[in-house]
DNA sequence: TGGAGGGGTTTTCTTTTTGTAACCGCGAGA
DNA sequence: TCTCGCGGTTACAAAAAGAAAACCCCTCCA
């Protein structure tokens, strides 16, 4: 999943991203308005994190003018205690949800979460596809009851395809929203990554769930979704 | 579908026919202006995607001179973020559409598929002809409720004659868009893809889909039956 | 300060797909 | 019925896509 984060304060912005690229979650980062809408508009980002007091145009600013472009991503608005404002409480500016500053790290979580379940139609907490499970709350994978260790960005890819399992996932989605804008499009990363996740998540197992789609991308599912 | 791409810049241009054709569109590319009308001229395109910063003739001229020719092909204009023109915005250049660079690839795909779709009074994204169903969201094709395995070239061949179901097709409609301008029109390289998809969706099932009309094409139809 | 681990790159090897070509067989018209 | 030609079939070569392995570099922490 993919946020775009926007802060101006460097060392908060700095540590925010860190946390949550420990999450597992693809980030960019703005300092200012301007640059906000404008990364916005070129990608598709799951989840806006939006600081409101920030130079040039501020968060309430740079949500109307997302909304007012169409953009359906959700929004969460920080905002320091001192400076709640009626406007923001009541989230009539577009905003679908707010924090104040400062806050715990988890709480700042159980709300990114709460928003991208939003965002997605309520898809469930734990994800299972034949014997995988995919707790995505507590970020831990089994297959056949057994535990199995996955990087960050490992699980990233594999909730990624989980979410979709079934359907063929093109891999100029996968770089869309497991990485961020640094990620080169003619390396082969992920090809890499799908043989690091085959490597935990199907050896040894009879049923593969990992599949190649050739000139198409990958599925997740049991199978393949056809006998081959 | 058959996509012209008129970009100069070599690497933008290798890296979105290369995405294109990964979502199985057959993408000629033109580096200029002259090129790009030749090639349209030359060829009937579902789609022209046309930079506007082109060395000679820009984008402008290019669409302008496409549409004196009375070409009703959809246009989608890209042009830079900071190059953005009130004739851009307002489409008053023949234009149908129009992105700003950089763009998400998504994003690009979704005006793909909008002006694909708006040019064919609203394709589906199931299309079913008896028990063969293709959904080409998830790009995934079954017939009776069993899964086919397609290579790309196959799924791009199949979708063509499924959107035309009903219909005699011409090779030369198929070699036009299916196949980009390397084709070479005197070798039985559809014969050759014909066969290869009655050996997935046909074998093994008494109503044949994929029927031969002698000297005029192929149908894809229950019993071959149509009206004349 | 050094070593372990995660993330990313590069290179090489393997497999699949695409395209070519030669040959076969059937159907329609003579 | 015979023949010609269109299309079908099969085998194979070339090219592309992906897999695998080895390696690099940076960060974090003992």
């Amino acid at each position: 999943m993919r946020i775009l984060l926007v802060e101006d304060e460097p060392s908060a912005a700095r540590m925010m991203a860190k946390g949550l690229r420990e999450q597992a979650y693809a980030v960019d980062v703005a300092s200012d308005g301007d640059g906000a809408l404008y990364q916005a508009g070129v990608n598709d980002y799951d989840l806006v994190i939006l600081d409101i007091m920030l130079p040039g145009k501020d968060g309430f600013e740079v949500c109307r003018e997302l909304r007012a472009g169409g953009a359906q991503v959700p929004v969460l608005m920080l905002t320091a205690l001192d400076a709640i404002d009626d406007r923001v409480q009541g989230l009539d500016t577009g905003a679908d949800d707010y924090l104040t500053k400062p806050f715990d790290f988890r709480e700042l979580l159980a709300h990114i979460r709460a928003l991208l379940r939003r965002g997605q139609n309520l898809q469930p907490d734990v994800i299972k596809v034949e014997d995988l499970e995919m707790d995505t709350r507590a970020r831990q994978v089994r297959r056949g009851g057994r535990g199995v260790y996955l990087t960050a960005k490992e699980y990233a890819l594999l909730e990624y395809l989980a979410r979709r399992a079934g359907e063929v996932v093109a891999r100029s989605d996968i770089a869309e929203h497991v990485w961020d804008e640094s990620f080169d499009p003619f390396s082969n990363l992920i090809e890499v990554y799908i043989q690091r996740l085959r490597r935990k998540v199907d050896d040894g197992h009879s049923t593969k769930l990992l599949h190649t789609r050739r000139g198409a991308g990958y599925v997740l599912a049991p199978g393949g979704d056809f006998d081959v």
